[in-house]
DNA sequence: CGGTATCCTATAAGATACTG
DNA sequence: CAGTATCTTATAGGATACCG
């Protein structure tokens, strides 16, 4: 009678913060975007409890955002590791404007911990409301159609 | 001894989710990106009870991304309908964002519930992650550096 | 090191009823 | 219409202890 599996959402945003839209969730898939691969570091780096850890990075391996893989230093035992699949690097975008409005809004002492360049360039790296064809889209000119 | 308003986080995403990062708050930014104004209709449009939208609105508002004004239509009295303000616009690639993320990879039935456009030009509105020179980032040339 | 099991608390969120 | 008051449930998340 219920749905076995999943959330039946009738908005993408909502269907989107049902699968990774805890706190916990957006900070371990921040910590990915940052380069971190390991379950200590992602539960020290967020400040998460390690259940806590555990429990949403199973989450999200199964959501499809990270994908766990094994993982050999020369000499030393197999360790796992957790990074990015093709949809989680989809969602850098989220975490770039998250963290740019949070630079911007919510200040904290000491300024922003971390900076995002651009290679070689140099620029900050930085999400921006485009169309298709490559122009910036401010608000008032942006057209809501509602399809249903 | 403690402090008296507001979060001290050491990272300006976990100081933004504290602030906004309920999917009762991201709801109603996402509606009122979408033009919603008003109490009920914010209420109606996300799914979210009356108490809910209530405290949330208040919560925007106090934070600073909503702002509350009178509002009259001509021959009826006095309404109330909440904007959003300048650092609610900045808010604007968050939401973007998601919706991408979500029409790619949380496809619901029945396909995304609403399209948005660039105006004249018709191009689909997206976030692009790009630096401030204008080019687009791929994951692979953005260069994370940890200040502290 | 990379977790799991168990238990606990805080808060997100809904239901219902009511008010100006 | 635009909320508020009160109550309840579900879940996010932490603390502690333990395991292969």
């Amino acid at each position: 009678m219920d749905a076995p599996t999943g959330v039946r959402e009738h908005c993408t945003i909502a269907a989107t913060l049902d699968l990774v839209g805890s706190r916990s969730s957006l900070l371990l898939l921040r910590e990915a975007a940052l380069g971190t691969r390991r379950f200590a570091e992602f539960a020290v780096r967020t400040g998460l409890s390690e259940p806590m850890t555990a429990r949403r990075l199973a989450e999200l391996v199964d959501a499809g955002l990270l994908e766990r893989a094994d993982y050999r230093e020369p000499g030393r035992r197999v360790r796992q590791e957790y990074r990015l699949t093709p949809a989680g690097l989809d969602f850098l975008p989220v975490i770039t404007a998250l963290r740019q409005w949070g630079d911007a809004h919510a200040g904290v002492p000491g300024g922003p911990p971390i900076a995002v360049a651009h290679a070689g360039c140099g620029g900050e790296v930085v999400a921006q409301v485009r169309c298709t064809h490559g122009h910036p889209v401010p608000p008032s000119e942006a057209v809501v159609t509602r399809l249903r």
